[in-house]
DNA sequence: AGTTGGCTGTGACTTAAGTCATCATCGTGA
DNA sequence: TCACGATGATGACTTAAGTCACAGCCAACT
């Protein structure tokens, strides 16, 4: 299978606005890289020379502990882009990154990067805005890991993850679970078991019913009020 | 006392490269604001209509439990900007600042903002350096908070405060501490009592040496070691 | 068909962290 | 100068969260 790089960038945020020339010019200069399924793509302190497209999959970032745990810090999807950091401040890779599922990415060089943002500006706030987005992304997460517990935390991700993913219908909103408890818990910080008598929980407490994969929030309002209150 | 608003604006990452002509129209537009210690510039979630470069003094952005306890997510001093985000995305304050001491802060327009950074590709990239910066420092209290241990995470603070603020001589690394344990524990992610005990141990480990205000690090290394692996 | 390996749920246990209460000290503002 | 409130140390207790161990399942592969 062979992808169409020039149809990828376009497909960025990033990228989206380049003048068919630049992006042909953009494209050219891309390496595709093909990863499996939990192959890492870098590891966080390593030398970055730029950053990368995903054409195709999904890959999480996160960092590791000393026991192996995993703390996910942002999952990034086909048309998003990952290592943006690198390029504007010269450092290294802050986080690891792994395929969460077959994924094809395009590396770019950072001084091309760089050139695009000088050039159009418009490009350059675009990254600004998506930095920004993140930032209150990993705000939020601190605010979890610090402020709150893991059935809230769980509650508040299986809200997001269903106002994303899932279709509203006679049980309320529902979503198919494509994560593992252990995926779960590396997002929300915390262990395989944690996560699981946590879902338990919130199954007692009718905030949440599970079938198979499938999981319903009855009431999305209450699970909210129980996610960042009790 | 009056302060000098252009000179507060030419000290900053942000505007420091514009001309005397610029900056003096952005000062002039510039609304300067007092703050007392410990008073509120603005609330996570308000709405907000641009940004404030720190002219005097030192702020604290966080957030707050519904328990009252506070996360510190990063503090900014005398140079620096906050609320930046709400410029590149305009969505609201993403958390609450306050004032760590008597303040003087300088309000800029966010559309100001913006047209400086489409006007001047230079400028946006300062901020996506700043953000980038920004990012870093916050993953890096992501994986603290979810996969080191108090005792890791005030070492490592302790460690990096001292290598900022100390100085070298023979007992080592040492600084003055400035800051109440229950501030330490609002930037660590804990509270007062614990991280009493937790410099109490790391004492009784020969790791630092606490003379009133006074902390020495006697082994620099040693301290790294044990906030990075135990 | 059978085996292997990953996933889940759960009981039993440990422990880091947080809470509560007490007391001495200190600094600041009235 | 006095007094109050903030600060810090510390003992005693509680508890959320993590660890360990085991058993049942399911899906994939040979």
């Amino acid at each position: 299978m062979t992808i169409d790089k020039l149809a990828a960038l376009r497909g960025t945020i990033l990228f989206g606005e380049l003048t068919e020339t630049e992006l042909s010019a953009l494209a050219e200069r891309a390496v595709e890289r093909r990863l499996a399924r939990g192959e890492v793509l870098f590891i966080a302190g390593d030398e970055a020379a730029g950053l990368f497209v995903i054409a195709v999959g999904a890959v999480r970032a996160y960092r590791e502990g000393l026991d192996g745990r995993e703390q996910v810090i942002h999952v990034e999807r086909a048309g998003a882009t990952i290592a943006e950091l690198p390029v504007f401040d010269d450092r290294p890779y802050p986080s690891t990154v792994a395929a969460e599922e077959e994924t094809i990415v395009l590396f770019i060089d950072k001084r091309d990067v760089k050139r695009l943002c000088l050039d159009h500006p418009n490009i350059a706030f675009a990254a600004l805005k998506l930095l920004a987005g993140r930032l209150r992304r990993c705000a939020e997460l601190v605010e979890a890991l610090s402020l709150r517990e893991v059935d809230q935390r769980l509650a508040h991700w299986l809200l997001s993850a269903a106002r994303v993913r899932g279709t509203r219908g006679g049980e309320g909103l529902q979503f198919t679970m494509h994560l593992t408890n252990q995926q779960i818990a590396a997002r929300i910080g915390s262990v395989r078991e944690v996560v699981s008598r946590a879902l338990t929980r919130l199954q007692q407490n009718g905030l949440i019913a599970v079938d198979g994969r499938t999981i319903s929030i009855p009431d999305e309002n209450a699970l909210e009020i129980y996610a960042d209150g009790s």
